[in-house]
DNA sequence: CGGGTTCTTGACCGATCGGTCAAGCAAACG
DNA sequence: CGTTTGCTTGACCGATCGGTCAAGAACCCG
């Protein structure tokens, strides 16, 4: 399966043919279809199990952590850590979400990660540490900026983690202003 | 082309067949590879045009906008009003992004882009009015927030573009947090 | 009208796809 | 030992794919 993630990943879900990743593990084709009904579920199956690995990578690197914007902050950490380990997974992501079949896999999965993140936004406002807003909103903004951060500079310019993660964080806490400003 | 383009990007480029394609809009096979050296030709061709759209649809929005400031509001909300309108292409660029073929031209587009982007990001910046930092990573800071909000709340949920644009503004401009900050 | 060029057709091609299945194999069981 | 069960094989299947091409149709020019 892990091999299977590899070629999908790299050449695409469809140019790669059942008979190109049994050959690849030397098996037979038959064992494929012992093990999955069809192509379609191995991949839904590599994708449940990514979802899975990343939102427990989240929950462990938030932990116990008490301070709703620390939380925050070591989600976006976690995650860009995450998709620097994982970049091939990325990609499946980002293919899953535009093929009919498997975009509604990926919503669920998406909008469960999100409202993990939601509860911290809401902790965060009522404890006046974050501007009032549509909670969904701020987070799926916050998602975008980690999601496209990593694909540009993890995945296109091979910068390291840590140093992109920062800059998430940043921008996110900080936005892109520079005065300091007044506010009842 | 608008026929391919609208089964590209419902169906997935490599479901959507050739022969399918030519019997949407009556015409034999031999007329499409008359003037398309092949489907993939096809398709880098609608790529190249909605980049083109894209930019051009921003460029006019902003149009002679002196303040850069305002300038970046204006193509967040260009960009918005444009991907709410053309939500088709979206998934088309999606999909462009994770296939090793169509990356590269993906990438060239998205880059000359965020060029324009990174402009008026350090033009704020040598005004003072934006925060220090790298001006590509506020750019694409700001494009992320922009796709991801305008995939969620417009593509999924249906929402006014309008709207979303003042969210993905409010958001970039102000960042997460509530209170006055003093700075130097 | 004839001859040339530009398009248009759809039957056809080889390749390849996802998926099936009769057959075989090794270990466990009684 | 024979038999059953769980797993494995790869030849094979029908379908479908992207792409070709001989055969016109439509139109223009002289």
């Amino acid at each position: 399966m892990d091999f299977a993630t590899e070629r999908f990943a790299t050449q695409g879900y469809h140019p790669t043919s059942v008979a190109e990743i049994v050959q690849g593990i030397g098996v037979g084709k038959g064992v494929f279809y012992w093990y999955f009904a069809s192509k379609e579920e191995l991949f839904l199956e590599i994708l449940k199990e990514a979802q899975q690995a990343l939102r427990r990578a989240q929950r462990q690197g938030i932990a116990e952590e008490p301070d709703p914007l620390r939380r925050i902050e070591l989600g976006i950490r976690t995650t860009m850590a995450w998709l620097d380990e994982h970049r091939r997974l990325f990609n499946l992501f980002q293919f899953a979400a535009t093929e009919e079949r498997f975009a509604p896999a990926m919503r669920r999965g998406g909008e469960v990660a999100a409202a993990d993140a939601v509860r911290h936004i809401k902790d965060g406002i009522v404890e006046g540490r974050i501007r009032e807003g549509d909670p969904e909103v701020l987070t799926n903004a916050v998602l975008g900026v980690t999601n496209q951060l990593a694909r540009v500079f993890i995945h296109e310019r091979g910068e390291k983690g840590a140093k992109v993660a920062d800059d998430a964080v940043a921008f996110c806490l900080e936005g892109l202003l520079a005065a300091p400003r007044e506010r009842t």
